[in-house]
DNA sequence: ATGAGGATTCCA
DNA sequence: GGAATCCTCATC
């Protein structure tokens, strides 16, 4: 079942960061050509703040006005002017949460990622890493602010269980320039994952 | 108008 | 370990 707008205005996005684990999220850019994959690891970024976070200090420009935005939608940005960054942004209006998808594990469509990454294989049958994920899924700068309760991106939880004893939490990659609030324990990585 | 730097990835 | 590469944002 597809998580619902109400799911992503939940105000602790640490706890959603966990949630998203073992969901599964799927893309449908090419009409009828769905990609996508369990969800496998997650970065949570806890607004004003965070000092790893685009939004520290409330700083709001044209890019990080997005995270502003009430929760439910994409916030997409270049990385080192190469990657694209897909993150989910939640709570409510004015509220900058945001969670990076740092990984995810195929399930569907694995031909158009293979075309769409021209990877020999995928590693470790897995997407590890945020410029992979979206590259894989299709997602560029220009979904950004696209719905995840619409028709190009969104959320299945398909009934998976994620058992606390498989997530690994440590602190956030490429943060360093944020001081003290590099170390907070926001990244979370699902160790197994058992359907039904 | 300009320049510095980035929530990364791949290959040598 | 280094290059690729371009957009965003602060400052001039």
């Amino acid at each position: 079942m597809r998580l619902s707008k109400q799911f992503f205005l939940h105000d602790n996005v640490v706890i959603l960061a966990q949630q998203l684990l073992g969901k599964y999220l799927f893309t449908n850019f090419n009409p009828g050509i769905i990609t996508g994959g369990i969800i496998s690891e997650t970065e949570a970024y806890a607004g004003v703040n965070d000092k790893a976070s685009h939004a520290f200090g409330n700083r709001r420009t044209k890019r990080t006005g997005t995270m502003f935005c009430e929760g439910g939608i994409a916030y997409v940005y270049l990385c080192y002017g190469i990657h694209s960054l897909f993150n989910i942004v939640t709570n409510e209006n004015d509220i900058p949460h945001a969670i990076l998808v740092r990984g995810v594990i195929p399930t569907h469509g694995m031909d158009k990622i293979k075309e769409r990454t021209s990877y020999k294989k995928i590693e470790s049958q897995s997407l590890n890493g945020p410029g992979k994920v979206a590259k894989a899924l299709g997602i560029d700068i220009s979904h950004d602010r696209t719905p995840l309760t619409g028709n190009k991106i969104w959320i299945e939880d398909r009934g998976g269980i994620v058992n606390k004893n498989d997530i690994i939490t440590t602190s956030r990659i490429g943060v360093d320039y944020a001081g003290d609030d590099a170390k907070l324990p926001y990244r979370f990585v699902l160790k197994r994952f058992t359907c039904e």
